[in-house]
DNA sequence: GTTTGACTTTGACTTTCTTTGACCTTGCAA
DNA sequence: TTGCAAGGTCAAAGAAAGTCAAAGTCAAAC
């Protein structure tokens, strides 16, 4: 088994124990003999909203990095419409998305409201237009996953 | 926890206990065995009029340095909010203002949580560095501007 | 057997947050 | 009016985490 899934399953364990990991990157990097960078890595490729984890952290004396799993109520068919938005996401199919969501009561109208407002073409505008559904998508997806908990 | 967490914490209770902290720079620092300057840097970096305290203070014999919430008046708070972000708006600053605006109770939890979902940098990575701020800026805007009632 | 491409490992460099200390300013009182 | 008793400012050093790109690995495709 190579390090990288070494670290990701030292991860998974914390979080199966406490339902959140909260870890010193430089810490654990010295304990496992990788470089610090390495953590990132695992972090990036494994533990990403799309998957359902969520990840803070904060720098200098001090700092950590925590990761939480957003936990599944009712939230198969959320991540079966997160999933499914891909990487870019237009203002039309993304109002369909939450109009939809609404009706099926997974979402309620204050986080539709919202997730309207910032579906908006206008929020973007100030983007080349070729990156505003990129952005759009990501934008949204982190909304939609925060309505899990 | 840090040295910082521990003096905000300090600080904390005593608001939540009385409604206001006065405190004496020096005798506290020397309490707590750090530098008067740290007191300093700990009430500049976290009891910012935009995470809604508001700080006096007065030097020489009897110096104090007091520290209160602000209290919102009127309605017109969330607008000033809104008005006051410019054209820039970054992660920190943002999550400062949700969380007063939260407790001033112009944001329920729900739209509280959308709007923290959609300020993180992670929304806005794929973009240049310089621009993120000014996206960020427009999308929470965008969002409190529908929180108006 | 070689090439290709996805995934991993590494390390140099950057950014952010915290701690510390030297020096400055203000208010009060003898 | 001068001296002490506060608090204020700022910059340097320290402590973490973040970024990025080069190099390595390995298996599938040719």
């Amino acid at each position: 088994m190579n390090l990288s899934n070494v670290i990701a399953q030292m991860i998974y364990d914390m979080l199966t124990e406490s339902g959140e990991a909260e870890i010193q990157r430089n810490t654990l990097a010295e304990n496992l003999g990788c470089v610090p960078s390495q953590i990132n890595y695992v972090i990036s490729s494994r533990f990403t909203p799309e998957r359902g984890y969520s990840v803070e952290s904060r720098r200098g004396g001090g700092g950590y990095i925590r990761i939480t799993r957003i936990s599944c109520e009712n939230g198969a068919m959320l991540m079966h419409v997160i999933n499914s938005i891909g990487d870019s996401l237009d203002e039309n199919t993304c109002r369909a998305h939450i109009r939809n969501l609404l009706y099926q009561k997974l979402l309620n109208e204050d986080e539709a409201r919202l997730l309207l407002a910032a579906s908006g073409e206008g929020c973007y505008r100030q983007l080349p237009p070729q990156i505003r559904g990129r952005v759009r998508a990501t934008v949204i997806k982190q909304m939609l996953l925060s309505c899990q908990k």
